[in-house]
DNA sequence: ATTATATGAAACCAAACGGTTTCATGTCAA
DNA sequence: TTGACATGAAACCGTTTGGTTTCATATAAT
C-alpha cells in the first residue's frame, strides 16, 4: 500500500489561527520545533501536530539535522487557494466590473425590488461602515 | 444585548468544499434553499446550516421572498483572505521576485547548502511534477 | 556508558463539526 | 379555513479537532 492519503488540503490547513500564525513564523526563517513552540502558549505536541497538518497540505517542509527538525515554509500549495479566489475577482474588484457581469450575463433580470439592488451587496465590505447583522 | 459574535471567520467559512461550491452556486445567482438543496446529496436541513456559517462569515446575504429565503453571494469578506494571502506573495510569484526579496532582505546570506536551494522549493508546487510525501 | 535534549507517537478528553430526523412556524393556494 | 409548501430550530449522533499528559526513540554531550 503506498502513503495513505493526505487528509488535510490546503483550506482546512489555513482555516486554523494558530496555522496561519506558524506559516507567517516559517516564511521568516526555517526553525526547529521548540524554537516554534516558543512563539505559542500551548504545548509542544500540540504544535507538532498543527505542523503534521501544514506538511500534509504540503505548505511546510522538514528537514532533519542532528537531533531536531526544522521546518520552513513552502508556497506553493497557496497558489489552491489564489487558484479558487480568482474565481470571484469580478464580485469585488469593483462596483464596474460586477455592474459588467451583471448586465452581461443577464442573471435575475429586472427581478430586483428597488431599494434592494444586489449589486450593492456585491462589492467590498471594507468600503462599507458596518457588519450588520440582518435577521 | 447585540447580536452574539460570529463563530466563524471566513478561514474556517471556506474549509469545508459543499460551502465553497455553496458560494459557487450563489454567485452565479440568488436562490431559496429548496433550488439549492437540489445541487446536493445530503438533506436540506443540512444544506441550511452551512448556509448559516456562510451568512456568520459574512459570505451569504439573505433576502425573505414571501415564504422562502434567498441567499446571495457576498464576495466582501474574501478580501480579507487576499489581504492574508498577499503576504505570502513575495514566496512563489515566480522565482526572480523570490530570488529579489532573498538579496534584498539578506535572510539566509551564504547559508545555502548546495542541492538544498531554498527558492527552489519556494517556488509553486503546480510547476513540478508530483507531490511527494517525504518522512 | 550515562545522561540530557529534541522530537514523534499514543492514549485520552471535551468540544466542535457535519450530518440526520422530527417538530414548529409562517406563507401561499383552494 | 384548511392544507400544502418552504424554512428554521432542536435534539440527537458518530467523527474530527485541538488540546493534554505520558511514553519511546534518536542524537548530543559528559
Amino acid at each position: 500500500m503506498s502513503g495513505a492519503a493526505p487528509r488535510h488540503d490546503v483550506f482546512q490547513a489555513i482555516a486554523d489561527p494558530t496555522r496561519r500564525k506558524l506559516l507567517g513564523l516559517l516564511s521568516e526563517k526555517e526553525m526547529p520545533v521548540k524554537d516554534i513552540t516558543g512563539h505559542f502558549s500551548m504545548t509542544r505536541p500540540a504544535v507538532s501536530k498543527h505542523l503534521r497538518i501544514l506538511e500534509e497540505a504540503g505548505l511546510v517542509k522538514e528537514r532533519k539535522v542532528g537531533r531536531e527538525t526544522r521546518y520552513r515554509l513552502d508556497a506553493g500549495p497557496l497558489q489552491d487557494l489564489k487558484d479558487w479566489l480568482s474565481y470571484f475577482d469580478r464580485f469585488w474588484e469593483n462596483k464596474l466590473s460586477m455592474l459588467k457581469h451583471y448586465v452581461e450575463e443577464g442573471s435575475m433580470d429586472r427581478e430586483t425590488p428597488e431599494g434592494q439592488d444586489p449589486a450593492l451587496s456585491l462589492v467590498s465590505r471594507k468600503s462599507r461602515p458596518n457588519q450588520e447583522e440582518q435577521g
